[in-house]
DNA sequence: ACCGGGATGTTCT
DNA sequence: GAACATCCCGGTG
């Protein structure tokens, strides 16, 4: 189990997305294997709470790389980005599933209502409610802090799946997600079309 | 399985 | 005031 450098993060949010894929978060509840990351490219990236510059809730990834992101949406829930890029550039990397490795029990106990063991974190708000996570955590460090990435060994997949991103209106024709293919915690094995969408994104 | 709608409140224009 | 990097539940087939 080692702390990932910061050189890691002091990349473009594209390059570490994929290589994020199959690194162990470590919550105050447990342990999961990260699945399945979207990656958020700041100034270039209609998508990103950065695209239109430093606000008090994007400041954060326009930080120093390695720090988490924190962001309350949707009146009710909380998401977590690892940030990249240097220092005044914006990127991010979205954790949108784990497979739970440990804390199983602490984990259902936080998301009382999920059935099955593949529904604890298999979504970006469902894994910061299972592993304990919220704003408080906004800025911290994730190679020091209280929540932690880390290698345990296990190589990024060779060959993963990638597709458009979950949920978007403004860069939703960027194929910017990846995940562990066949992996059952991921959370949609096709993202999501809109209803005017005609060609779903192959993958 | 798929789809539609409601919850709930911060963020930025 | 509209949009929102979501989730859950209840309908229908």
């Amino acid at each position: 189990m080692k702390a990932l450098a910061r050189s890691f993060y002091d990349r473009s949010p594209l390059a570490v997305a994929s290589d994020l894929l199959n690194k162990v978060l470590i919550g105050s509840n447990g342990t999961g294997r990260i699945v399945e990351v979207e990656a958020y490219c700041g100034r270039d990236d209609p998508g990103s709470h950065g695209y239109r510059g430093v606000t008090p809730r994007s400041v954060v990834m326009y930080g120093p790389p390695g720090l988490l992101y924190v962001y309350f949406t949707y009146g009710m829930h909380w998401c977590a980005n690892a940030v990249c890029e240097a220092d005044g550039v914006c990127g991010a990397v979205l954790l949108r599933a784990l497979e739970p490795l440990s804390g199983i029990e602490e984990m259902r106990a936080a998301r009382s209502k999920a059935r099955r063991d593949r529904d604890l974190c298999n979504g970006p708000a469902k894994l910061c409610h299972a592993l304990g996570i919220d704003g408080a955590l906004n800025g911290a460090d994730l190679r020091r802090g209280a929540v932690r990435i880390v290698d345990d060994g296990t190589p990024p997949p060779e060959a993963p799946r990638n597709s458009t991103r979950i949920g978007l209106s403004a860069g939703a024709d960027l194929a910017w997600r990846w995940y562990v293919a066949g992996n059952p915690h991921v959370s949609r094995s096709r993202p999501v079309h809109r209803r005017s969408d005609r060609s779903p994104a192959s993958d």
